[in-house]
DNA sequence: ATATAAATGCAAATCATTTGCAATTAATAA
DNA sequence: TTATTAATTGCAAATGATTTGCATTTATAT
């Protein structure tokens, strides 16, 4: 992503524009996974960006806060994953042996979202969905059809 | 939960019947929410049944793993939470005011699943569902329709 | 009754995340 | 440009749920 888009996400968040943000949401933005805070620590050190871990937590939670970037809770994994929001809805399907996490987009509870609107008192905003099971390597691995 | 049924499950996980296990399975089958370790170890206590409290953990570990209760790790609750096995498929909307969890006793993934099942190289052998938004009270206390 | 593996209590360790505080820096006004 | 102010940062320490090592106890099978 070009730099200027970076400041402008930023700035409209109201944040200061430090090197740090920059450089977190730059990096992020080209990672093809998800990212712990601590990958993300180990990553700008490669990168020789001295930064402290805690502000790199403080960066994300900032970041998370004004959705430039995700928060990915995911069961089991005790550390929280980071993504660069790219403003489309999206699930994750997680291998039960490998725990390669693969990416759906793809939503099955636009209607059932509906349905419970029309017909319960709960008033559902958002959802959350994981799904667990083989990748395609573990299933010839381990032979699971 | 009649002490024999107990008795019988922990017999056929092949674990030792001890008091500690009995009074965690019947506690949490008499519970009707969703309870933290801590709030096990506390309702122990109460009934003057001393445990430690790593014993709880270990318990509630032994019980899992033998799907005698399940293991609920929710999106920013820090703490998992357990609930009797009532082999009833089951999800859960949590509603951002007040946190309160309610239980939905239905699934609209059956279909999907399959789909998936016939169409991409992932096997989906289970999923988690978290539905967010409002309860019927803080619906009404916060004027959300 | 005895042997043996499982279960337990206690204290200490773990590990991701958070926080207090003093020092630094970016944004804004003068 | 300089001064002001609030946001940001580094560092060290705290937090808090969960786990673990180890010596002791207990349930179950022989």
């Amino acid at each position: 992503m070009k730099k200027t888009n970076i400041l402008k996400k930023i700035e409209n968040a109201g944040l200061k524009k430090t090197k740090y943000r920059v450089n977190i949401i730059d990096l992020l933005e080209k990672a093809d996974g998800l990212l712990s805070a601590s990958d993300i620590h180990q990553l700008l050190i490669d990168n020789d960006i001295q930064m402290d871990l805690s502000t790199v937590y403080r960066t994300l939670e900032k970041l998370t806060e004004n959705n430039i970037i995700n928060r990915i809770e995911l069961e089991k994994e005790k550390q929280s994953l980071y993504e660069y929001n790219r403003e489309k809805h999206h699930h994750f399907m997680i291998c039960k042996s490998c725990n390669k996490i693969e990416t759906i987009y793809d939503c099955p509870l636009t209607k059932y979202e509906e349905d419970i609107k029309a017909h319960s008192d709960f008033l559902i905003t958002g959802h959350k969905i994981e799904f667990y099971g083989y990748c395609k390597n573990c299933r010839k691995r381990l032979k699971i059809n």
